[in-house]
DNA sequence: CGCCTCCATGGAAACGATTCCATCATGGTT
DNA sequence: AACCATGATGGAATCGTTTCCATGGAGGCG
């Protein structure tokens, strides 16, 4: 019953041919045409699918594309996660997916387990530095980030504060420094980008910008950020779209965790009662924001704007719709699929993706 | 610089022992201890992981699970893929993921891509029916299904009838007549289940009857149902509760995307204003009901009253709150993975995890 | 007519691991 | 003192594929 698969020996038995001929016609080498229509019926005939182990030892070439998130409950990840599948299928290569739970040592591990499968090629959204993605790059992996950079100074989570802490160093990671180029006041977008770092973002930077003039131009001037893990950037943006005065104790984190979001949101609302607008880094985020802001019986737009990092197909279902900075998640997993596909030649550049601003209810003027 | 990796020769000849040995000694063999410690600094030392493809190649074994969903992007997947992670970390286990947006023929291509990658233990969230699934099997496949199960007759994709068409056969698919155990009117919860195929379900019977006789007690009558993709089962309990008398009109399906939910909901609204509660069979119909009834200025739940199946975050977040039937999807595809793992012994029975109804503001009394 | 080239073809090595089996040393028993 | 059981150890086969290389035949050209 169990009928075990055919091997290539069997195929050539069956044609009467040498096994090196059935691999030749399988994969487009020389062939007679007589021996060639032969094996191919054979083949079809047997059912006969070449065995990817045996292949992949031979050619010490890895099968598959490794797919690190933090976590594919996030409907952004999911998304991500679909682009990187479209990709990948039509490439005909497998995807080995890892959910790091925005936990460097897990994701750590996920590597190393990656390394095992001879999987050598990654994308990722990191949440370790340079300590996990260092060790992977030397170990030959070809990485490419997606949706974030990693940390750069090792041991350096991308979170940096932790939750419910507020704020963190003044002026931003060391990563986010090199982000904006180290020119304080750049030019408008495109944002100049680490470069040799193959990755694709989003143009964090000038979504955020957006978002915030638009803020400011409804009359709001306590314009909070809640961030979560990986927003660095994000922060960085903000914090240079507000400007040299930034209010510190309206910059505050939250973990991965809804939980976690929740409590930074609700203890944002209740220690400063006065700011009049939110930007919330992530789905998550903006999720809590909302929840949060009912539970204290704030209205939303009219005690307090909001704007939401990320557009998901319920920010559209809450009353009033969630104002939204839109940015493609399907797009960044399969560009980055691409990349990682095509990094044979030269190191591939990094790719940034546009952001929209998609103005819908949830923001109003300051009154 | 791009150091290859150490393959177990090296570690032997730098040991000064056999490949035998080392292999022993790292599968926990025997070996004397001075031998074993010498194996083990060596290997830590240069930093020797086993390569799983030479190991699976050798114990004709597989390496990884397969997981199949439909889509990523509806939440209760993510959740069960989470579930599945985790499960198969904590066994080591790596998961190759698949995507088949509900497709059989992508459903297909994908347990072929499995087969030859040598995954033989699969997760699948079915799409297609017996034709996909019994050659799978005839394989050597382990399956095990989550959330569904696969149509009964070959060819047959479980939807049954097709988008925007108004019901199916009048009682049912074979598959449904079978879960039902062939006892018309059957006995209260808990359902009995088909025996003999591994699967992990939710009880989608308890639910769907919870939440019917919920809306009955609240004064409806004209119910209807919005299905997608593999509700049958949903459906079949939902005219189960009903009684005999299934207004057929209100059982309407769509597809899996959200374009024909929308569609669905909304042509649904429009050619039956005289309903007064819908049934949403899952998070993205549900999602499309609302948008649907917001559209045409049907109030919830004052014009409306509306039940989703699945409880995904943002059900909290509507207003009003939507009254949801949760089911345990990170359980679910835990204890798939669980089953899967250990289908060594004997055939895994189908297990059936408990729904709930969670009343929040969607629902209200017939005026 | 002979030689050289070219192509189809098959044998065999290699990839990296596990595992069977033979070998060898050791220690205990008769 | 001879023998046997036991345990550690290494060699070699094996898994399924690709690929190098040798072989042999056919055909073209000098």
């Amino acid at each position: 019953m169990e009928a075990k698969r055919a091997t290539i020996k069997d195929v050539a038995e069956a044609a009467g041919v040498g096994v090196a001929t059935v691999s030749r016609v399988l994969s487009g080498g020389s062939a007679s045409p007589a021996t060639r229509e032969r094996v191919l019926a054979v083949a079809a005939q047997l059912d006969y699918r070449p065995s990817a182990l045996g292949r992949n030892l031979r050619q010490r070439r890895t099968g598959g594309i490794g797919l690190l998130v933090p976590d594919l409950t996030d409907t952004f990840f999911g998304q991500l996660a679909e682009g990187v599948l479209a990709c990948a299928r039509s490439a005909g290569e497998p995807v080995v997916l890892g959910s790091t739970g925005d936990d460097p040592e897990q994701e750590a591990e996920l590597v190393g387990m990656l390394l095992e499968q001879s999987v050598d090629r990654v994308i990722a959204v990191p949440s370790g530095g340079a300590d996990t993605w260092g060790p992977a790059a030397r170990a030959g992996m070809t990485v490419v980030f997606a949706d974030r950079l990693p940390a750069e100074r090792p041991g350096d989570a991308p979170s940096g504060p932790m939750p419910g802490s507020m704020s963190g160093s003044a002026s931003g990671s060391t990563a986010d420094l090199m982000l904006l180029d180290g020119v304080p006041p750049p030019p408008p977008s495109p944002p100049v980008l680490p470069t040799g770092v193959p990755a694709v973002l989003a143009d964090d930077r000038a979504g955020i910008r957006t978002a915030v003039r638009y803020l400011r131009g409804l009359g709001h001037r306590r314009i909070a950020f809640l961030g979560g893990p990986g927003h660095d950037r994000r922060v960085a943006a903000f914090r240079e779209a507000i400007g040299p005065a930034v209010d510190e104790d309206l910059v505050v984190f939250a973990t991965g965790s809804r939980d976690s979001a929740y409590a930074a949101a609700s203890g944002l609302f209740q220690s400063r009662p006065d700011l009049t607008a939110v930007l919330a880094g992530g789905n998550v985020l903006g999720e809590a924001a909302v929840l949060a802001a009912r539970e204290l019986d704030l209205r939303v737009p009219r005690d307090v704007s909001l704007v939401m990092y990320d557009d998901v197909p319920w920010a559209e279902l809450c009353s009033p719709p969630l104002t939204v900075i839109a940015q493609p998640g399907r797009d960044i997993g399969y560009r980055a699929c691409e990349l990682v596909l095509r990094a044979s030649g030269r190191r591939p550049r990094t790719v940034v993706l546009p952001t929209e601003l998609i103005v819908r209810g949830s923001c109003g003027p300051l009154r």
